[in-house]
DNA sequence: TCCTACACATAGTCCGCCTATGTAAAGCCT
DNA sequence: AGGCTTTACATAGGCGGACTATGTGTAGGA
């Protein structure tokens, strides 16, 4: 469902997921799912090439476990550098929507 | 520069601006990055195949006239279709950033 | 036994923003 | 007169990210 998530947004939602706790790729999804009430819907086609593209970066390591559920799952931790780079794609996010919203705000 | 706009969003800005008065795309640029205090720098590269795509959607027509500096420019009106359509983009616009907010804040 | 939920992953497509480039006229400065 | 900046439009080409579709395999309940 195109739409469904704003783009440019999901590393930033993926780092700020496991910046809480280890996650596995499901758990992230699903977690992201209930916070927001069922508004960011994160297919599969879009979480694992993203999560693919946080390993590259450098933001997070992964490593396989096994669930709570006897299922094997690769854990996401999130690193130094993720952290840093959640903080400056969160504070660019805000600046961004700021703006936007003084645009949307504007009358006559 | 990538980045510096927040993608899916730009035919709502320029529907929002012109939802205000009749406008040319030059005066939508400058429109959008002042009210944003320079964050919102809309590229020509972006700004006039977007107003292709609103005009192809019915969502305004143009006219071409003279500005007050006698220059020739097409000046875009928002037609009613244009209305709804912004009415709609703005509200699942909000609906999603509110989501990304409640991740945002989300702790422990 | 079958179905659903869990869990991962990739290939291919599509769409929209960006860079780069081109035209052209008005106005200013020298 | 010549050159620069600003105003004003437009398109071609590329790139990146989210989507659809598809594939694998296991756990657990009906």
């Amino acid at each position: 469902m195109r739409d469904e998530l704003m783009p440019g947004t999901l590393d930033m939602l993926i780092l700020k997921a496991i910046s809480l706790a280890p996650m596995h790729g499901y758990a992230i999804a699903q977690h992201l799912r209930q916070v927001s009430k069922e508004v960011l819907q994160v297919e599969e086609g879009s979480l694992y090439p993203a999560l693919q593209r946080v390993l590259a970066n450098g933001w997070a390591k992964a490593e396989w476990k096994e669930t709570p559920t006897k299922r094997r799952a690769r854990y996401y931790t999130i690193t130094a550098a993720g952290r840093l780079q959640l903080g400056e794609k969160v504070s660019s996010f805000q600046r961004m929507q700021g703006a936007i919203q003084r645009v949307l705000r504007t009358q006559e």
